[in-house]
DNA sequence: CGAGGGGATCGACGGATGTCAATGTCTGCG
DNA sequence: CGCAGACATTGACATCCGTCGATCCCCTCG
């Protein structure tokens, strides 16, 4: 639901038990082969796909395909536009730079 | 047990299964509350701490943090140091980095 | 050598998770 | 209106995963 949590150095100081589930939440999103091809096939295909053209690529069902896709999206990793009939897949502009500044803060 | 996968774009060209299979396993060792915050605790005191420092900070039982830790050290992220009777585990240098770097490639 | 302590491993259990088939919902078209 | 297509939702099932108590291993010190 939330993005990611964009206020923790993970490196520096401890993290708090709510601050560890929060970025937890984010992270476990990405922690699944099929949610990380997604990620990558909406990239390539322009930063924008529905989902009859992920389901091809990944040979999974559609509900399993559409479960993926609303976890990132609970996530905030991803945004949904349904357009007529179709509903179009795309990534949070700064969601992923932002989780990957958390985890490495030089 | 090897590091990151240091050469998957994520964006630009779409993962193949066997990558984000790989990548997934890497990103899974961080998919929990409890090793991040393992991770931030032995950032945080140093860049190494025994067991016996960080079973406190988390609240859970001595068997459940050396399970932790061990996935963090399968995953290519932490080290494992046997000195006497202590088990220092420290970060792996760019490990954190080179996941960050993979993640958002701009 | 025997005792003590730090840590790893084992076995078990409950909850979370990925997957699919079946079904429901909504949109556009004839 | 009625049908077909694109997605979402539900229910069920198998598996994985986090956690703990009990136990085992190994090092150090009397």
């Amino acid at each position: 639901m939330t993005a990611v949590a964009c206020c923790s150095p993970l490196q520096g100081a401890p993290l708090s038990a709510e601050d560890a589930q929060t970025l937890a939440r984010t992270v476990k999103a990405l922690a699944d082969p099929t949610r990380l091809r997604l990620v990558s096939l909406v990239a390539a295909h322009g930063g924008e796909a529905c989902v009859c053209d992920l389901t091809e690529p990944v040979g999974l069902s559609q509900p399993t395909v559409s479960h993926h896709l609303k976890v990132l999206v609970d996530a905030g990793l991803m945004t949904r536009d349904k357009r007529g009939v179709w509903a179009y897949y795309a990534l949070v502009p700064g969601a992923l730079a932002d989780l990957a500044r958390v985890l490495s803060t030089p």
